[in-house]
DNA sequence: CTCTAAAGTAAGCATCGATTACATGCAGCG
DNA sequence: CGCTGCATGTAATCGATGCTTACTTTAGAG
């Protein structure tokens, strides 16, 4: 019966000229392009059309594409950084080493969950990361958290004698290295079933960090336990 | 004067019709276009115009974009297993796990060299890398060298009690991590400036390379020695 | 020498990112 | 209330891309 009632007001029911919330819809409609099929297979006007808006329109709200890549990013970024906590805030240990591990499993365990989308955020070359605030931010706080981590590990003593810069570097690579492995599809070469590639990645992030420990026994002791 | 003489033969001079090396010269194009602005800024057409052939004369030859670009991966794969070979080649010490080492030296100086072109050969996603016999072929040598060094250095009790299986995980995602960061613009996060990335991407991997030996101090002085 | 098939060309298709000129409508002001 | 300005939308268009098709050239096998 109401087939179309008075277009009032904020009827959602044709399309009202204006949108109302174009960047966000826009966000939302290239991240699932982004999950379906990969960064590669965004377009600015499938994204527009799903959004219900002309082709131009997006580029009201985005300089380009590399912005609207840019803004994808840093949603990705927030769910990493949301992982990460989420992980660190379940972890019921104190150990500054056991909750390095936790970093390491709410990284990988969002990274493993969204492949394309980790894809978009690792890579650099693809969006404005230096210009992102956002991205610098929860960059920047993931970071920090790591950091922290091993200035207590080192004041707590228990490090074994190494240089803090290095093993920083060390331990992000190894994560990085990990997680791009797996959405570069390197994973295949290695004898792990697809399944297993997450147990895999984290029984290589405990070995390093068990490698960390001053005293390896111990440390492990402490995460059997956890 | 001798403005056109008889189109005869091999007479290099405006076109002969056929190209005579049209796929040999698309990948160079290729390649050169990778250099020059990174694997997005490659184009059939615009590869084709250097090879100065018609836009759809590449097709003869490939049968799509990401053929080319497998090619072109081909290219740099076998570029890689080179630059490991020559640094092996050069490595006096029989030790496996400097031989190692000089494995990823030859890796690293590939990538920092090369990294639009280690981009293309990193990531799996967009080239035919399964389908590529040349592809696994360099790739499994690479490998191949990487587990006889390890095993060599497990017979030769010079590792830490430890996994092999996780350790060679653990040593290629760092090896794949430290040159992926810096390829993807992870070091500007780092205080290294640009030009001392190299030196951290070695001491990162010479340090670890130390934590798997069962005599760190040993293995310290024979790679002091070398 | 002929004749086929490999390897070129030119033209065209659908699509893309981005721009332009124009249309709409909400907000703020008289 | 009515006017108006500006953010936000549309439609049309541009040049470029990957890839295909129909046709042309030419090398080389028989």
């Amino acid at each position: 019966m109401p087939a179309a009632p008075k277009p009032r007001r904020k009827a959602p029911e044709p399309r009202p000229y204006h949108h109302g919330a174009l960047r966000d819809a826009m966000i939302v409609a290239a991240v699932a392009l982004v999950e379906e099929g990969g960064a590669e297979s965004v377009t600015v006007r499938e994204a527009a059309r799903r959004a219900g808006v002309s082709s131009g329109a997006p580029f009201r709200h985005f300089a380009s594409k590399a912005a609207l890549m840019t803004a994808v990013a840093e949603e990705g970024m927030a769910k990493l950084r949301a992982s990460i906590a989420g992980k660190l805030a379940a972890c019921a240990s104190e150990h500054p080493l056991v909750r390095l591990l936790a970093v390491g499993d709410g990284y990988f365990a969002w990274a493993i969950a969204h492949p394309t989308h980790y894809r978009v955020v690792g890579d650099r070359t693809q969006i404005d990361f230096w210009g992102s605030e956002a991205l610098l931010r929860d960059n920047g706080w993931i970071r920090a958290e790591m950091l922290a981590l091993f200035a207590r590990a080192e004041k707590e003593k228990l490090l074994r004698p190494c240089d803090l810069r290095v093993i920083h570097l060390q331990c992000r690579s190894l994560a990085y290295g990990l997680a791009r492995m797996l959405v570069d599809g390197h994973f295949r070469e290695f004898d792990v079933s697809p399944k297993a590639a997450p147990a895999a990645m984290r029984g290589a992030l405990r070995d390093y960090v068990l490698s960390l420990a001053r005293d390896r026994a111990a440390l492990g002791r402490v995460l059997d336990a956890a």
